[in-house]
DNA sequence: GCGCTTTTGTTAGAGGCTAACAAGTTGTTA
DNA sequence: TAACAACTTGTTAGCCTCTAACAAAAGCGC
């Protein structure tokens, strides 16, 4: 609620097309909607779309959760593996998501399974995560490469266990999952 | 030098197309590098670069090493853990590899870390080695999502050290920078 | 040589995305 | 309140990736 009224309504104007765009690519496929559909759902000019989403992926896939995921990250003790503080943190952060967060996230992935663009698109901000963990943690006291190839892997786990709670239809806890695998990760290794 | 005239021609053609197409997206960067350009470089029009490569990043990511790598994972002891069935064998393929293999491993690197969309399509084919991967560990003693999850992490572990040795210039072996990931990701966990 | 298949070129077009300009709206200052 | 600046939107034109449909050319088996 804060901001001018220009900047609210460029937040509505932003939140209007997302929804529209969501609602149309579940109900016809996202290769079957066009861009102009969605503008025209959300009544606005596909160039006003383009302007708010630089991409028609990023209709799907844009969230701000990667400096939230950062700085929860960076809180943790210094003293602890690595991987617990990576991996604990997804797992709570999980568990702790409001419903209409998991209905979100389910959606998105049933549309990243569905499609290629999207799952790669998916995947490469998966890779973008990767990073910022990788800076949270940056603190002279381990060696990049290490935290790279530990922060990689950590997703890699926390991703196949949320395509598998996607696949499976969604049900039960999905942070349950997600420590199962980091679990297979650490005793398999 | 086996087939018909026909295929061995398709092949000529293919591979002039992709050898046009690498030299120019180097030299000029592959964003300002229409699929125009490398048709006419190629001497062949544009639905013909089309239909042998069937999106513009093809011409740069298409390989057939996964039915290889999945051989060579399946012929492996299968009393040995997991993350060395796999690890081992990335790890002695890409010592095995010739010169020419890594200089174009190298070459898409180089691409893949400039341009985002090569980035993605890179990372969405490692999702796909991954399930050939799990489809040559399936032999019923093994949970399909243990298999995801540690053929996932060793993947993004892979990765990591392979991005890593194109970022340093490709200089050194590869292959010993990726089996000091593997080796960070069993001593980490 | 003669059908048959495969490969190629041409054309037309849809759809994602960008640049440029004009018009309308909001914020700010006198 | 009037005027000027900043921002947002729509419109238009166009580039580029990629697909479909049809016709022409070249290799294949008889």
């Amino acid at each position: 609620m804060e901001g001018n009224l220009r900047e609210r309504r460029k937040a509505l104007v932003r939140q209007e097309i997302r929804e529209h765009a969501m609602r149309l690519f579940l109900e016809h496929g996202y290769d079957n909607t066009t861009v102009a559909d969605v503008a025209e759902a959300a009544g606005v000019s596909s160039m006003t779309v383009f302007r708010h989403f630089p991409t028609k992926e990023d209709l799907v896939l844009t969230d701000e959760f990667d400096p939230v995921l950062a700085a929860r990250i960076k809180a943790t003790p210094a003293d602890r593996p690595l991987i617990r503080r990576i991996g604990d943190t997804l797992v709570e952060s999980l568990a702790q998501a409001s419903l209409a967060d998991l209905e979100m996230m389910l959606a998105r992935l049933r549309l990243g399974l569905a499609t290629p663009a999207l799952r790669a698109r998916w995947l490469d901000n998966e890779y973008l995560t990767q990073t910022v963990i990788v800076e949270a943690l940056s603190d002279g006291r381990h060696d990049e490469f290490r935290l790279r190839v530990v922060a990689g892997s950590c997703l890699a786990a926390v991703t196949t266990a949320l395509i598998r709670w996607a696949e499976s239809g969604g049900q039960g806890a999905p942070h349950e999952l997600v420590a199962q695998a980091l679990d297979i990760l650490q005793e398999e290794s």
